[in-house]
DNA sequence: GTCTATACTCTGATAGAC
DNA sequence: GTCTATCAGAGTATAGAC
């Protein structure tokens, strides 16, 4: 083994400092750029480091890119996760799409970084979405079939349904530069869409 | 001069068909990997022509793109030209829905090659997004307006309106490979959405 | 018009001094 | 732990034979 990270010793604070700040400069990087699009020169740029020192501590290019992925996915799911079936629907549902705007405004880099992978074929990801995130999708529309049944939101297609709060919300992160290209400077792109995301679903949930 | 359709000599036919090939090859790879991703060789190899056959139609891989560039907005704003302020306001958005909802189904690679170009911050787009396309966008937004103050559509903002029909269409396209990994085998992604977003609009566009 | 060969640059990764 | 130097391969583009 070369260098320390690969082993199981824990790592020291500077080395999880340097770590932390390679996969910020990679996120940087790889959101705006893609896998292929993107260089070690470019994200050691960012990063403020050499190059041989970034793959001091990440053993190649892929590697950054596969931890990137990692805590992605679990980031992506989370608010979907904290749909609860036994809170009220509509409000569970208007909840949902808020945290989703909230992770559009607060973390678009992470937002386009999926954008990019799903963009490409998900080459890296297609398991995760094939296995972790239809379980799970499928088992929020479920609930939502259950509260179309009980009569307490519209009968819509649970599915898409669910794609359309991550197609709503994604979009103000995925083509901010063209949301901002269109309002111009006198806009605030995520309080607008929150006003108007909000009597959207209103109007749509109601039964 | 290198080669000939560098001056103004029209093109003989085996030259456009062959321009015709490239561009299309063009428009499969770059679609998947983005501008910087993508190769020559994986254009050349898609084409069925040798590589330095592609430069000789092309005089760079720059070349070949921004010959995409310049046609892909014109048939993408064309839908939205085709907005008519004297036709019934409901009709007309719903057959604006339509013709986005069709656009992605039947051209995904140029869905894809547009959100691309945004995704990366638009570099060989910015001034077409800040000019034409906001142009078009303001105008057809007045005539939004126009109708919500008729009482004829919902009191909705006219941009935020428009971006959600983009976003709920392109999202089909784009994110192809995450929906038909939800869905799974059994599923017809575009004749669902055409039902659902038909709902979702009819429903949010009543005053 | 199309091909082979090649020039030149960029990129990922390694070696080895300090 | 970090740096300079460098290698091997991929990538864009050109030269020149046919």
């Amino acid at each position: 083994m070369a260098n320390g990270q690969a082993e199981d010793r824990p790592l020291t604070r500077i080395q999880q400092k340097n770590r932390q700040t390679i996969l910020d400069a990679a996120l940087e990087v790889f959101s705006q750029n893609g896998f292929r699009g993107s260089t070690l020169d470019q994200i050691a740029e960012v990063a403020g480091l050499s190059k041989p020192n970034l793959l001091y501590y990440f053993p190649s290019k892929d590697a950054i890119h596969a931890q990137l992925m990692a805590t992605l996915l679990d980031t992506w799911l989370h608010p979907l996760r904290a749909l609860d079936a036994d809170g009220d629907p509509v409000a569970e549902i208007m909840a949902y799409l808020r945290r989703k705007l909230e992770l559009s405004r607060d973390f678009p880099r992470e937002s386009r970084l999926f954008a990019n992978e799903i963009l490409q074929g998900a080459p890296r990801m297609k398991a995760a979405l094939e296995g972790e995130l239809r379980t799970l999708v499928d088992e929020k529309a479920a609930v939502l079939r259950a509260w179309a049944a009980a009569g307490k939101i519209a009968d819509l297609p649970p599915h898409h349904l669910i794609f359309s709060i991550w197609a709503l919300t994604q979009h103000y992160a995925d083509f901010e530069v063209q949301v901002r290209a269109v309002l111009g400077e006198d806009h605030d792109p995520y309080a607008e869409a929150q006003g108007f995301l909000d009597t959207l679903f209103r109007k749509l949930l109601a039964p």
